[in-house]
DNA sequence: TGCGTATTTGAACGACTGTTCAAATTGTAG
DNA sequence: CTACAATTTGAACAGTCGTTCAAATACGCA
């Protein structure tokens, strides 16, 4: 039974290499060498926890998704108050520097044609960040702060694509501000539901950076 | 000179060759002898009519992108009234079948790691998308028949974030048909401008297709 | 200690990649 | 028709890739 422990442990050591190689060299740059490399192993033991490497690529990218929308998820959980987290949702979902989590999720959209196992993965991340803002909404809606000038769901897949599309621009060269994104997001959101938000500025920089 | 003529010629149809293998087999699946066997030439052909291979995929993926310009730019023209204008773009920006052009567009963010020459190409498109909108809005403000809750510019380039977003979601797996996501840009749209967008499904289906 | 299994190694394989280039072919001007 | 240049060819090269597997090593138990 302790060669079951171990060989879990293996398996993470080496999605966990994976990772690492991924977010330094791309999805495409990461191979079966520069993976056992990373992990200081050989080629032959990469190949001797994972049936192939694409399955090894496939549980790295899982992974990296899960914890994308736990993330997500927790700081849905952090705020009770619905404006506060939607403003907490937009201003997380946002960042000023592209997490490489999206990153990676935006780099395996070519691999969808050869690997539709990826698709899932994909949908359901999107999906259940959908539900964490019909949650917020319909929280604030009972409690009569928001006062939707459309369905609700119309609204909450709409802030998760302008989340996803802002979060795609800076890698494809925009250096606007990620600021004036949210704002944009934020402009959208109190539109849509008749609301004011919180100011996203005190959840922004959680370390100094005010307007002197 | 005649030679300079049937130098572009040669250029532009292994240029169209290379469009049709990326269609095909993607841009990862687009190579050198790919391109070769479907302009029925050889390898060594396709090398002497550009410096590298690199340089034939950034003309091809650059003469895609801009010729998806135009045609949003044709679509703009053709319609003086600007809440057509704004419905039709809208419809055309969001095809029911993910157009070759977005999808090759997509899967080129990977290469930006390598090839940052790809940058500009992706941020022009979106800027000039932006610009689009920003016309139409401009002139319906003007006629008195959008009344904007918010800046121009915000609600321009939310369209867009909203198009892009909305695009790249049949590449990862959502099935979801993709009037309902046009839709969700006419409701933003009708909110942010305070105005009412003629019917969708006149623009929709040119073909047929109207309820009995 | 010794046996047997689990693990690790890395060379080798075949299939691919972009690129090169000598040689063959084609086209054209004199 | 000749001669020269432009073009085309495809084998060959060096590199990468995922995968295999015999051999070597490490480990746990009697």
């Amino acid at each position: 039974m302790a060669q079951q422990k171990t060989r879990i442990q293996r398996r993470e050591a080496l999605i966990s290499a994976t990772r690492k190689v991924a977010r330094e060299s791309g999805l495409a740059g990461t191979s079966v060498r520069a993976v056992a490399a990373e992990a200081a192993v050989s080629v032959g033991s990469v190949l001797y926890y994972f049936p192939n490497f694409d399955e090894l690529m496939f549980a790295t990218v899982e992974g990296v998704m899960e914890e994308f929308y736990e993330r997500r998820r927790a700081i849905s959980d952090a705020h009770t108050d619905p404006r506060a987290r939607l403003a907490a949702l937009i201003v997380a979902g946002v960042p000023d520097e592209i997490s490489s989590d999206l990153r990676m999720a935006y780099e395996s959209i070519p691999l969808l044609r050869q690997q539709p196992q990826y698709k899932p993965l994909h949908r359901s991340v999107v999906e259940r960040q959908v539900m964490l803002y019909r949650s917020a909404i319909e929280i604030g809606v009972a409690l009569g702060d928001f006062h939707p000038t459309t369905g609700i769901d119309v609204i909450a897949r709409n802030i998760v694509a302008l989340e996803d599309a802002y979060d795609m621009y800076p890698l494809i060269g925009f250096d606007l501000p990620a600021a004036g994104y949210r704002r944009n997001i934020a402009s959208y959101v109190q539109t849509a539901l008749a609301c004011e938000l919180p100011p996203l500025e005190a959840l922004e920089q959680p370390a100094g950076g005010a307007a002197g």
